[in-house]
DNA sequence: CGGGCATGATACTCCCCGGTAGGTGCAGCA
DNA sequence: TGCTGCACCTACCGGGGAGTATCATGCCCG
């Protein structure tokens, strides 16, 4: 599944080239996120990943400039897109409650449709951290590091609100997040998509989820 | 921290060379843990691991055959740690719930206190499934996994008590179980060990665990 | 005291893979 | 019909790192 096919604008210090194409770029990452996938980003070879595109590496250094930049772009497209998804949710009037629900239900449903972008991004942030970057590629890294701390941060102000409301149990927001996304990003983990079963095998996990975050939140 | 110091029977399949000595063998083992933890498995070069233990690659491989070896080594004794915190726990006489309890705190502090090891047992186990492996080491994986698999089959079978007790809501126990190792190994990813905080952090973490597992399953 | 084995260092080899240089074909256009 | 530029390919380089072959240094034991 492709990245939101309404993202014209060229992106803001990518490590896509200039002139390229978004459908182009799009395609190539589709193909890597499958690659990173299936063998791991190190383990994936640029070859590999042209392979799953009938082509050869030049398509893929027509539009990126390093398997690194490829690999930057797909977690910005998979938080971008996570973000886009629960921020509304998160800032709404519902009761926070209510709202936690919407949140990981709407996490694991996108998790599992958009799985391997979801996946590279949920399992592959730590592999950059030491490895050989450029200025570019760190400024990129640490913007994806904020989208991932302020995504963060949407279940930790609900879980404020509620827990102010009474809503929730005493608990202290920072802290309890963390087992919340850890039920919901372990997903990237077991969970392999199957063609055969649908939406109502994803909605059967994801109604499992929020049934388990809910009531480890009840007062 | 090292691994049982007491196995000395020579590992079954292990990629160890027969003649090597077991603290020698754990020497390489608790530095390439540390180093995997650190860079990922991949990133990791041989030298890295020789340097931690201020030596060269040759007494890496004086211990080892291959760098997969020490990694399927370093998952097989992380599983088997946690297999005998947790089995007597779980095959004990207690009621459900306050099995599930002492399991999740065992997981969540064993976790954290043998984390390089840990880390890189809950984390890794995907990056192999497609590498270039000999016969030996896919029977180690294999066995690896089938570890894994009875490992969760504990949780699984006190669910399934709990639930025929009414002392859980109703629920699959299969199913039931991915939000709870994900809340738990979890953990590997967001939780670093520091010097200065000692076990009153690591149980105030353990306990939020607890809190949120045991509440989940409540009816 | 001397041989043998455990232990480890040194100095290679080899090949895999990221990245580059330069070309080719084709579409659109005047 | 020739020009231009995008999209992509082929052929190559170069480095890094896994693994090996061989040698040095003990330490134990007779």
């Amino acid at each position: 599944m492709a990245p939101s096919r309404a993202a014209p604008p060229p992106p803001p210090e990518s490590g896509a080239r200039p002139a390229a194409r978004v459908e182009g770029r799009d395609a190539i990452l589709v193909a890597a996120a499958a690659a990173f996938t299936e063998r791991g980003y190190t383990a994936t070879t640029i070859d590999d990943i042209a392979d799953r595109l009938g082509a050869t590496k030049g398509r893929v250094y027509h539009y990126y400039r390093s398997k690194a930049d490829i690999f930057l772009d797909i977690h910005r497209y998979a938080m971008q897109r996570m973000i886009d998804m629960v921020k509304p949710i998160a800032e709404g009037r519902a009761a926070p409650a209510e709202k936690i629900a919407a949140m990981v239900r709407a996490h694991a449903v996108l998790l599992m449709t958009s799985f391997p972008f979801q996946r590279v991004s949920v399992q592959g942030l730590e592999r950059h951290l030491a490895g050989r970057v450029t200025e570019r590629q760190r400024a990129a890294l640490d913007g994806v590091i904020r989208m991932r701390d302020a995504y963060e941060d949407l279940f930790v102000r609900v879980l404020e609100e509620g827990r102010k409301a009474r809503a929730f149990r005493s608990l202290e927001p920072r802290r309890a997040v963390k087992p919340i996304l850890g039920a919901l990003n372990w997903l990237t983990v077991w969970y392999r998509p199957r063609p055969e079963d649908g939406d109502a095998s994803r909605t059967a996990i994801a109604e499992e989820m929020v049934e388990f975050v809910v009531r480890g939140l009840r007062p």
